[in-house]
DNA sequence: TATGAATGAGTCTTCATTCAT
DNA sequence: GATGAATGAAGACTCATTCAT
């Protein structure tokens, strides 16, 4: 492999290496992955994998690092910007199938969910600065919605569970069970039909 | 130990196995425990848990087996066998929190989800044996329901979906982030709002 | 099993195992055999076999006493009492097929060549009470002849293992090559060829 | 242990390793020898034994491959080349002493015996490219030893197998027995009888 | 910086031996 | 005496990490 020697290209390659990470994560799981495969998926040599992140624990927290949060931005823009609830909605589902099929979202949160338990910061970290804060996000959607009048609902933070729960289990699906060969589910419609739903439970109607 | 002569004695044993191979495979994920551990704390020795399975692998297996399956029966119960749709979902709401505070599937949730990626048969085996069968049954009941004019659905393998997605999405969390030491999430109001939301949304108002 | 009470029943019981041993120790070597698969092949439990030998290592003792001893005195018989060279050869070659064929002693001498190395004491034991005594009897043999004037030859001790050494390396052909499925070698006809060619080598003419 | 990075060192590791193989095999057995003294043995750690080897039964096949064939083309060169039979026999008798105190192949021969029953590919393997090839290049000679009218045989195949005999056997006894502490068995004056004897049986007297 | 050979701690698995029944 | 469940020491093999080149 040819010399990283500007910062520039120090970094691609560690974009690159957390990349090829994420696969081999997603794949074997972070006990079983090995580092040789990661640095090879990079086409780099092992000790050179050293040179970028110094243990697979370090790297295993880097990765959950770079992807989470970047897309976290557009949701929360999405929640905080639109005019009414039902506009919310409609961009929300919308952007969720683009968010599970074109993103590593979903094989992220399947390694954070079978890996974590064995790295309680990173869990908690990720909890505090993702998951809390998605929940927060559509929380606090509801509950602006709610004192415009537009909903009526209980708990906003129990409420944006429900609203969450079928994109971010779909996302799921989407990572577990993806290669398996068959139709895949239709995820606008699917996400069509929940907005539909939420809409058609909590909304108040404007005569 | 003592010794286990009987089959009785031995099924019991296994049993003992198969919940220490869950609390370790569900800690430290299928590559990370230790079969010593497992053995341990099942008060047994290294070599004596291979007397009850022949490897990691198979006790991995049978753990899947024995512990997804039984519960599967009540949800189908319940599904078939409510006269009406509104009482499946209150029915369905009531058992789901047991389901998820009471019973290891949650935990065997997060090991199938973190680890069988390495294990594509007893992937496809539990895709067959008990999502699709889990999917099925409230697709079924909801097919029903259509019929007998009490809810407006589409497609109904989607709508069960949206109704098992909140369920299925608590237990993972309640895997995952339960020994975070905090509230905890309030089930109960969860899935009654959830059901009250989907009856609102689908159900047929009769005057 | 049936208990064995009596002297008798416990005598047979240890040489059914002796042959188990044998069987055992022939296929797979000292090392890789198994206590459970002797003591099945004998019908009885790895328990029962360690009542009638301590150890591994004392089975493969006994082992090598019992069987190694009783035909050596056929062969002393024949190298002491034959009248004459040519009648102790011919009834040399007469026995040395049934000794290959019918009894284990191919075997032993395998299991022998393969584990001794580990034992400096049976390897040593072998060596003189078997070894060394066969060589023995036919240089005595040999001796005798020369001094009867039948034969002309060099250092008797030498001259022996020129005698045995077709026996002996068939035998263990017998052992290695056994069960290769082929046309066996044609023994009697060897060992023809082999004393006519000794006698015609080492004879003396009488006219 | 210092790093082989070009081809060539580490094929000279790979010797390096192969005799260290050969003596542990032949001292403990397959079974019984130990990957990590293999390893020591050659100053080299045990991963890094399995840098080279992919596994005990690789190894093991291997060191047969090494060390078996090379020594062969020395005898059917002798076999084939000598003008006549008395030649032939002066030649090999003279060659055997060498091959069996200065070569590995006594060790070899007791490892293949010893440890072969379990791995029918390599007897098989080790019959057909050493074995069935040094009786077939013996037999041959003789065939046409009796073709030119030098000798007057039987089947040359059972004939080549008496005309081994001793040589095969004595390399054996060098192999187990040779750490005995006592007087070595004089081979050039041996084998000097065994060709004079195998010449005065089957030669034909030239007037 | 990059490489990949070397290391050795760690884990699964086997099996001789023990001992409760 | 007989059984076979239980034990735990031992050994093959893997792989994260180091470091000479």
């Amino acid at each position: 492999m040819k010399r990283a020697r500007t910062e520039d290209a120090k970094d691609e390659r560690r974009q690159i290496l957390l990349g090829a990470a994420l696969d081999e994560f997603f794949l074997k799981g972070f006990a079983a992955a090995r580092m040789a495969d990661i640095a090879n998926r990079a086409n780099l040599s092992k000790g050179a994998l050293y040179l970028y992140f110094e243990s697979k624990e370090a790297l295993f927290e880097a990765l959950i690092q770079s992807l989470a949060v970047p897309r976290l931005d557009q949701i929360e823009q999405i929640a905080s910007s639109s005019p009414s609830f039902r506009e919310a909605m409609d961009r929300l589902v919308v952007f969720a199938p683009l968010m599970i099929r074109q993103t590593k979202l979903p094989r992220l949160m399947k390694v954070i969910i079978g890996d974590s338990q064995s790295f309680p910061n990173i869990l908690r970290q990720y909890r505090d600065q993702i998951v809390d804060r998605l929940l927060g996000a559509i929380a606090m959607m509801l509950s602006r919605a709610r004192d415009r009048g537009e909903i009526e609902i209980g708990d906003p933070g129990l409420m944006a569970r429900l609203v969450l729960a079928p994109i971010v289990l779909s996302g799921l699906w989407e990572a577990v069970f993806a290669n398996e060969d068959e139709t895949p589910v239709d995820l606008d419609t699917l996400f069509r039909m929940h907005a539909d739903h939420v809409i058609r439970a909590i909304g108040i109607e404007e005569n």
